[in-house]
DNA sequence: CAAGAAAGTCAACGTCATTGACGTATTGAC
DNA sequence: GTCAATACGTCAATGACGTTGACTTTCTTG
């Protein structure tokens, strides 16, 4: 134990993520619910939109659920018409998905939710604050200060 | 529509965003999950750890969950000793709501993992940097930029 | 080709949070 | 003192979601 009392400015960092990471999902999850859907749901679009052709196992090993926790909001929005998949060619048992044209434009609006967030607050702190806080989320994100991937 | 296409920065932050918490909330989520306890309880314990005397009402407010989504962990937590419970003196409807000493020394763990994490990089990319990031959290916490309240 | 691994799917189960309704103690206004 | 409102607790029903287990289809390897 090297801190007995934790600085108050860590504190702090300790709330503020809590209260920031459901200021930031408050707004899409709204949208989504709307139409039913749920936060897992919002991500499958999101980084299917980020990497077209993803697998479902890729997807699996980047959300770390289980592939029965993907299965059911995965076909969902399959039903939807949100999401589609084609059979990959090199290998028949994998499945790339892809976001139809109405998966894209939902998931664009969920995403410039978010972005305009954090791009009005990146402005008002100027970039090199804005670069900072990208640092430190690295850093926390990796598990260890300033790495990259 | 501003920008019809996200800027790669920001595309960045989003993903930042949920891999950092994602990283943030595991290594108490395991230390909780030894005692079967969840990330609602770890709340209570710190919630009530920041501010002894808290009322449920006051914690309902803070978490955001019904009172019956509150009840059980609540209860548990207070079972199992870590939570004490005592009625108000100015008024016998309240109760205030504090944390045992076995429950403070785990809400002491909890808290010191995170803290770990945080001043560690907040070390590494300096106090300025640490700083620009609390600011850009405030502004997400609170919804709008600068916001300290 | 047979054995095993990998991708995906279906089914059963447990956890947890929500809404709704009700009960109790206490307070404060009249 | 009566009565509406408040703070808290609890039971029941429902739904979302994640887990394990078991299964099919499809490669890959010896």
């Amino acid at each position: 134990m090297v801190d007995l009392k934790t600085s108050s400015a860590t504190l702090e960092a300790i709330e503020l993520m809590y209260f920031a990471y459901r200021a930031f999902t408050e707004p899409p999850d709204r949208v989504l619910a709307e139409r039913g859907l749920g936060r897992v749901h919002h991500r499958i679009l999101y980084f299917v939109g980020r990497s077209p052709g993803l697998s479902v196992g890729e997807l699996v090993d980047t959300l770390r659920v289980t592939k029965q926790a993907l299965n059911a909001p995965l076909r969902q929005l399959m039903e939807m018409g949100l999401v589609s998949a084609e059979v990959a060619v090199h290998d028949r048992r994998v499945r790339r998905l892809s976001l139809s044209p109405e998966g894209l434009r939902l998931e664009r609006r969920l995403t410039a939710t978010q972005a305009r967030q954090l791009s009005r607050i990146f402005e008002s702190v100027g970039e090199p604050a804005a670069e900072a806080w990208r640092a430190v989320m690295r850093g926390l994100a990796a598990g260890r200060p300033g790495a990259t991937s």
